[in-house]
DNA sequence: ATGGCTACTCCTAGTAGA
């Protein structure tokens, strides 16, 4: 089973490539972030046609999540507790195969001390919170999406430059290792230690082809499923070519 | 040395992303 993430930054701009992904890649499911599209515009049809079922949430312009999958999957919740006042749609949580799947698209933060910063804080805290009342490590579960936190100077390409900077603040770091010290593993760093393993780069400046990333998109298993995870990488083939998006999608295989 | 882009919107300028 193969289960894969990527900030797609607008469906309707990447619907083209993201239908020839799909083709190529076939993912058992597919958690996407920033659709920017609200639910009556999602491009469903397209989705169907190649045999993806699809759950959705949006709004207009900003944020949005999906979830794709081959097999139908359940809706369990379309937004974080606590966010009941709360427009953003940042949150999406399926039952598939046994497994919970929280598909998350996290703040940005924009910049440290920012009022949008102590939102991503918040939120950040909500989501501990949420997995402490209502979940349980010993279950199937795999929290993936864009955390926008890079949670180590292994997953940045110039640490000194980043450091104390938005997605590589010491705040953030410490939020991403409390989701982390609940009960979770980083997919990626289970197989694969070394650097320059990136998930996103600005579009600006040649930054992909300088090799000027960031590893901001993760998968996160509980101890039952990272025993079942044989294999993850990043699709940086994605990446390349006519209009991509910023985001590398990222794949996880579980027998 | 700096900055270099993309996508959105009550759409050609301002906001946001990361």
């Amino acid at each position: 089973m193969i289960v894969a993430t990527w900030n797609i930054n607008s469906i309707r701009m990447r619907l083209p490539r993201l239908v020839q992904w799909l083709e190529l890649r076939r993912p058992d499911v597919l958690c996407l972030q920033e659709t920017k599209v609200v639910d009556q515009d999602f491009p469903s049809d397209s989705l169907t046609s190649i045999g993806y079922h699809c759950l959705f949430r949006g709004e207009k312009s900003y944020n949005g999540v999906a979830i794709l999958s081959l097999k139908p999957a359940e809706q369990v919740l379309n937004a974080l507790p606590g966010d009941s006042d709360d427009l953003q749609c940042r949150f999406l949580e399926v039952h598939i195969a046994g497994i919970r799947i929280i598909n998350i698209y996290a703040p940005n933060g924009q910049e440290v001390g920012s009022p949008k910063f102590a939102y991503k804080l918040g939120w950040y805290a909500r989501l501990r919170k949420y997995l402490d009342e209502a979940l349980d490590p010993g279950s199937d579960l795999l929290l993936c999406g864009d955390f926008n936190i890079a949670p180590e100077d292994r997953d940045v390409w110039d640490p000194e430059q980043w450091r104390g900077q938005v997605l590589f603040s010491e705040p953030e770091k410490e939020a991403f290792r409390s989701l982390v010290s609940w009960g979770l593993a980083d997919a990626l760093r289970m197989h694969r230690p070394e650097g320059g393993i990136y998930t996103w780069w600005d579009y600006r400046a040649g930054a992909f082809h300088r090799g000027w990333g960031l590893r901001i998109d993760h998968v996160l298993l509980s101890k039952p499923l990272a025993g079942r995870c044989t294999s993850i990488e990043v699709d940086r083939e994605a990446r390349k070519g006519e209009k991509p998006s910023d985001h590398a999608p990222v794949l996880a295989t579980l027998e």
